[in-house]
DNA sequence: TCTGGGGTCCTAGGACCC
DNA sequence: TCTGGGGTCCTAGGACCC
């Protein structure tokens, strides 16, 4: 633990719902759930009002429809709309710190006592998280995010937790455990459902409880590196560092399908299609890995993996969807399957033929192969170096027309302007004509085939200049 | 029409090796 | 000729996070 507060961990607020009441004005003020829209989807994100409803994350998209009013919008996810908000708002952050770890799109932490100049008084720190807050705010469109201050990880993550949406906590060090304390284990990272119960039967429910059983009692209870974990962090004790770049240790595609599949022709052609993105992924970051797995959920929601580690790293689709096949036919489909994954781990950057020049230092080791591990740092997050061979384009898969268009969908009409898909059906689809700088715009219902309509690219949310 | 999709980390057993 | 002891790799599953 430090002895100042050192540490921030940002929150966005209901990010993707505020993404997209940010990007549509007449859902401003309304419930909107953000996920699966499908009959097996999930809630990703409830924008506040739908809370106010009983929309939760990862409550069946089906059971929020129940509990939320008519007119609430549920919307699949604009995951490239999400990424270049919150590319905007980690570029924010890295002017505070070199040190920013993003724990996923709209979660950061901070390390401010590598940013140098920064006064780490609570006073100064506090002062730096407003305006922080209003940076952000400003530079998104009026996405608001919850700030945490403090000694350790821990304390700034909990803190964020505490004034949501766009709260302020600053935990003066030395009062850790007076925050703490208090709380059910349950805010504790690495509590979830099945520990929480393990430690209720031993009659632990606050933070405090937890600090009062030994290390053994929550080793035998919980395995050794969970115990230990939890030991520390009810006494505050965390010292993990902010690392601002992990590395990518495995990538994997999975589907549930409206559904149960059984017919192995069918099923092996869907593995095609995700053998085909996981290995255009794996190009993308330059990397290749060598243990193939399959992931399948059957009809009763029982979930097994089955995986074959090859001799050399690949990125081949064509060696990833064989190989998965091969998993798929040995381990059967009797009864239907709800759910197929493809995934590859084991990653190491790896050159290709002639992928790399002469001259490339990464390709060190005499096989082209450099191990992922101890070389994290240096792995390409995202873009792939100039040098990647150009990535061969999608087969384009020819759908109904009525499949085409999703709710929540970027689209424009060639006549009347830029909008996004409210709904579809019955070869109609509805289109609300409004962007992120309009006033709300009109609805018109449209053929799911007009010619004049087309999916677009997320709309920009700055107002022209 | 209960239960997504992308991940990470840990544990445990068996094979294999020295 | 009553069975050691690590270390590493592979596989499978489980818990957890956002």
């Amino acid at each position: 633990m430090r002895r100042e507060a050192s540490v921030l961990h940002l929150d966005l607020d209901a990010f993707f719902a505020a993404v997209e009441q940010r990007d549509k004005p007449s859902l401003r003020g309304r419930p909107v759930v953000v996920g699966g829209v499908g009959g097996r989807g999930v809630v990703a994100t409830a924008s506040y009002e739908a809370r106010a409803y009983g929309a939760r994350s990862a409550m069946s998209t089906a059971e929020a429809r129940r509990r939320c009013p008519a007119g609430t919008a549920f919307l699949g996810g604009r995951f490239a709309a999400y990424r270049r908000t919150s590319d905007v708002v980690m570029g924010l952050l890295r002017e505070l710190s070199p040190l920013v770890e993003p724990a996923s799109l709209d979660e950061a932490y901070v390390d401010l006592a590598a940013g140098g100049g920064h006064d780490l008084s609570v006073d100064g720190v506090t002062a730096l998280g407003h305006a922080l807050k209003e940076r952000i705010t400003e530079a998104t469109g009026g996405v608001s995010g919850s700030v945490g201050i403090g000694t350790s990880k821990l304390i700034a993550k909990i803190g964020s937790d505490l004034d949501k949406p766009d709260g302020l906590v600053v935990v003066r060090p030395g009062n850790e455990l007076d925050m703490l304390h208090p709380l059910p284990v349950t805010r504790l990272g690495g509590v979830g459902p099945a520990t929480a119960e393990r430690l209720h039967q031993v009659g632990v429910t606050t933070v405090a409880d937890l600090a009062a059983k030994s290390l053994t009692d929550l080793v035998a209870l919980t395995g050794r590196a969970h115990g230990a974990s939890l030991y520390a962090l009810a006494r505050a004790e965390d010292d993990r560092p902010i690392v601002p770049d992990r590395g990518v240790k495995s990538v994997s595609h999975e589907e549930t399908f409206e559904r149960d599949l059984t017919d192995l022709d069918v099923l092996g052609r869907e593995i095609d299609s995700m053998a085909a993105r996981v290995g255009q992924r794996l190009r993308t970051s330059a990397v290749s890995g060598r243990t193939v797995t399959l992931k399948l959920r059957r009809y009763d929601f029982t979930t097994l993996t089955r995986s074959q580690t090859l001799p050399q790293p690949t990125d081949d689709p064509r060696l990833i969807a064989t190989t998965a096949r091969r998993l798929l036919a040995d381990a059967g489909t009797s009864g239907g399957l709800r759910l197929l994954g493809v995934g590859v781990s084991g990653l190491s950057v790896y050159a290709q033929g002639d992928l790399f020049s002469v001259d490339d230092e990464t390709a060190e080791a005499p096989d082209g192969r450099t191990p992922v591990d101890g070389a994290a740092g240096d792995l390409p997050r995202l873009e792939a170096p100039s040098s990647a061979t150009p990535i061969p384009a999608q087969p384009v898969v020819t759908a109904p027309a009525e499949r085409l268009w999703w709710p929540g969908q970027d689209v424009a009409h060639d006549e009347l302007g830029a909008g996004w898909v409210w709904g579809r059906g019955l070869s109609r689809v509805t289109v609300r004509f409004e962007g992120p700088t309009t006033a709300p715009g009109p609805v018109r219902t449209l053929a799911a085939d007009d010619p004049a309509l087309h999916p677009a690219d997320p709309p920009d949310w700055r107002p022209p200049v």
